[in-house]
DNA sequence: CCTTGCCTTGACGCCGACGTCAAGGACTAC
DNA sequence: GTAGTCCTTGACGTCGGCGTCAAGGCAAGG
């Protein structure tokens, strides 16, 4: 059974890189005990904390919201959602994620209604182009007209 | 009739800031003229470029892809979403935001799931703790355990 | 003349989550 | 001893779209 390891074992563990642990203890969300030699020293409940953060990391939290998860674990807490603050941030998020993905929907409404509309435009020119008689073009289409 | 105004004038007409402007014009994209004390120039037409570049920032479309709605006004085309160049665009945004929501509603499932689930556990542990001759708590809630 | 309010260029700051490089120490293998 | 691979700290770079000075020029009103 392993009792420890080094910085590059449990960033290869945890699928990451040892700039982001530093960077992540640096930020006092995953501090290291140090062995002798002065390197960094973790061990089976440091990859814990640090999935549990890399999950929610993945899931678009920012790093100060999975300090209440990650402070739950060191606690003593089976689960990093074993505390009211880590289900403040989740339903927080929620609604954050609503009312994001509420403006993308209508930003999508939007530019396709201005696509729909400009292709229309397009064809309508296209046609009074090809007419007999018809009305010349505005403008020249991507160089040469006709 | 309005010959020309300066950058301070263009900008509160767009609702946006000089800074803004000459930021644009160090990307190329909105080059002005000058008059004789070194002073840009702007005109009507200036205006409608800028706001056209101001409507595609608010759904979100980066600096970059706003260029060739600019260009196609600059063409002499009555819009900006007068040239193939345009609808391109608009069409990868298209995917992009459908890729993009897909995502945020994929994540908002799992993060929905987490907070249902550890809901539940919380509840759980409620429940055994005021059962009599329940088991203990896994740890303590808010202090400290061991 | 002096103030006020525009304008000019230049340059650094910001935000988040790291990437990347530099210089050097520690330990293992041969 | 020396090559190789880990580790250390420190510090600057990245990306986008500007914000925010700083230092100074130009025009108009009193």
């Amino acid at each position: 059974m392993r009792i420890g390891m080094r910085i590059g074992e449990l960033a290869a563990r945890a699928g990451t890189t040892t700039r982001t642990l530093r960077y992540y203890e640096s930020r006092g969300l995953l501090p290291a005990r140090r062995t002798d030699n002065g390197y960094r020293a973790y061990d089976e409940a440091d990859l814990k904390l640090l999935r549990q953060i890399r999950t929610l990391q993945d899931f678009g939290f920012d790093l100060e919201e999975t300090r209440p998860f990650v402070d739950c674990l060191r606690a003593g807490h089976p689960e990093g959602d074993s505390c009211p603050a880590s289900l403040a941030v989740y339903r927080r998020k929620l609604d954050e994620l609503d009312a994001l993905i509420g403006e993308l929907q209508s930003v999508r409404a939007k530019v396709g209604e201005q696509l729909t509309r400009a292709e229309r435009a397009r064809d309508e020119l296209a046609a009074e182009a090809t007419v007999p008689g018809g009305p010349e073009p505005a403008c020249e289409w991507g160089g040469r007209t006709r």
